[in-house]
DNA sequence: CGTCGTTACTTAACCGGTTCGGCAATCCAG
DNA sequence: CTGGATTGCCGAACCGGTTAAGTAACGACG
């Protein structure tokens, strides 16, 4: 079964190659009766255009790249990566546009992997997540034109088009629940401070505790179960000791709700826990976990929409997606007496 | 900053167009005096070879593919596939391959890329995960003449290269562990068995409890926390109900330890459970779980390179990866009295 | 010294599309 | 009825590589 070129259509259809190609990419320049015969042909041998000799005479590649920071381990442990691969990939099905994943283990790298696509051609545009303060990948990803659309606070994005959630009303959020609880003694259980959504939700979440006068400490990790379980056994074996501890994402919180049960204590009786991101692991433990929940997957599935609008030629934007959702579950309680 | 080529090069050098290729491709053709000066000018302008153009003519895409028949919000919650891409990225790095990553919904989509894949030869292979009983993918591949590498059991694989873990001993000593503790009762939380290692694992769990005499039960489900916590439920609820509760991942297993908590029962005291792959969440529940661990990363990383062997000639063969090991943790221990 | 074989290139075709310039045929206005 | 614009299609160049075929120069050998 030989391979099914437009040579052999315009052979079969009686026109030549030039002519199949507008029939082809509905554009003008062949009658309607040809278009349709041209069409009917193709059909009919089942023609699949060939990636390779499109993208080489017409400079599109119908990919779109994504970069992961992360080493292997840690992408399987978190919940948001996958997720958000998926709401991409959901949109991109629609489409005959592929994405080319990365997986990098650190910033330079991710720097490097983008001179290599632009250099190549081999991407039409990317996204950028973990949107940094004063993130290197911009000036780079302008230098070398890869039309971009970012995940974070317009803040950090230095005009570029992106996509964010509001930390800053979420974090008050957070902080004004076990504030309406009555606590007054609160920790937050942060990523790294150099990852811009972590340095938005310190703000917030140092501005509001001033605001409603609370007793709060933050302490930073790298976002690992491990890390997650070490500041919590810390914060708890030590006195006096918070009464509530918000995280910055829910692999922390399980791991932080194991070690409070280790230690002999219990949530929300002694300790009340507030998860970010809220995946399904946080309806599966014991007590069930308070989170503030976004719809990860349709986070990704609407930066994606916006990178297809800016190939169409919007012009570069801040879309915000949605305020992350306090639910409110059974590690919610008034503080210990 | 016009894009450099290799005519550019040829030109600069003083050499045809053909002699920088055989030059650039480390072929024979040129003396090695034309070879280190054309070497010389590409770095110098710092030339990239146009992946299109490469393909087009080499009819080598430099691209393996990996599909996920997943929905996104799955993909976000288990840990395999993320930990296996990065594995399989880990490799690929070193090369100058890239990895197309698809997500479809189902089977036949799945079925469907692979057929679009082969019509464009937008990829030199492919890694096939979740391998079926009677899988229609094999003879798909077989028919549209993708190199692929299977992930699963060589008696699934009809011949085809493929890559494994032993199911077969890992429940054997999954099974043993608990009936060593003087368990009787053992209950089975298994995936879908279209699934080829849930049947395996299914098979394995049959033999080895018909052989040690156990009293055994199994329950499938959607491999989801949802179907893990309402098996876990109806298991715990049942009367006389399973002394010890074998899962067929760690999610499930998770998602069962917060049910038995909230029955205000406890692990190991009223029930031993058993989680499958071990990622951190394992060793971040209290009780800490019991597993069968084995390393995905390095799981992704053998088929990787089972797959490049298989580009380069190598005759498909099975390989065994490994045998999950088990960890023994806090919630193993005796059948209540 | 003629011939044969290497070596080191050059030339040109080719991969499978897109796109531009040009040329009849047709249409419409003057 | 004529001139200019429009329509519909053809032929060829082009994208940036790879590779088969051809050739000139040179050394070895009978």
């Amino acid at each position: 079964m030989a391979r099914v070129t437009i040579k052999e259509i315009a052979r079969r259809a009686g026109v030549s190659k030039g002519a199949v190609s507008y029939a082809l990419n509905n554009q003008p320049g062949v009658s309607e009766a040809t278009r349709a015969r041209v069409l009917k042909v193709a059909a009919e041998l089942e023609w699949v255009p060939n990636r390779a000799a499109r993208q080489l005479s017409a400079a599109r590649s119908e990919t779109f790249g994504l970069v992961l920071a992360r080493t292997a381990k840690t992408l399987g442990e978190e919940p948001f990566s996958m997720g958000f691969v998926g709401g991409v990939e959901s949109v991109l099905a629609r489409t005959s546009y592929a994405l080319a994943l990365q997986v990098v283990a650190d910033l330079p790298a991710e720097l490097a992997t983008y001179r290599q696509w632009a250099a190549e051609r081999r991407v039409d545009g990317v996204i950028v997540v973990d949107l940094r303060v004063e993130d290197p990948r911009i000036p780079l990803l302008r230098k070398v034109g890869l039309p971009a659309v970012l995940v974070g606070d317009p803040s950090l994005a230095d005009g570029m088009a992106c996509v964010w959630t509001d930390g800053t009303s979420a974090m008050n959020a957070a902080v004004e629940h076990v504030a309406s609880l009555g606590h007054r003694a609160v920790a937050r259980v942060a990523g790294t401070p150099e990852h811009g959504h972590v340095w938005i939700r310190d703000q917030a979440f140092t501005a509001a505790s001033l605001r409603l006068g609370l007793d709060v400490q933050v302490v930073h990790t790298d976002f690992s179960a491990e890390e997650g379980a070490t500041a919590t056994r810390a914060l708890m074996t030590a006195n006096p000791r918070p009464t509530a501890i918000i995280y910055d994402n829910d692999l922390m919180a399980v791991a932080g709700l194991a070690v409070v049960q280790e230690l002999g204590l219990r949530s929300p009786h002694d300790v009340t826990l507030v998860a970010w991101d809220d995946s399904t692991l946080c309806r599966h433990t014991h007590p069930t976990l308070t989170a503030m929940s976004h719809n990860i997957v349709g986070y990704g599935a609407e930066v994606m929409c916006r990178l297809l609008d800016l190939l169409d030629g919007a012009r570069p934007q801040a879309h915000l997606y949605s305020t992350p959702l306090l639910i409110v579950r059974d590690s919610s309680g008034p503080p210990p007496p």
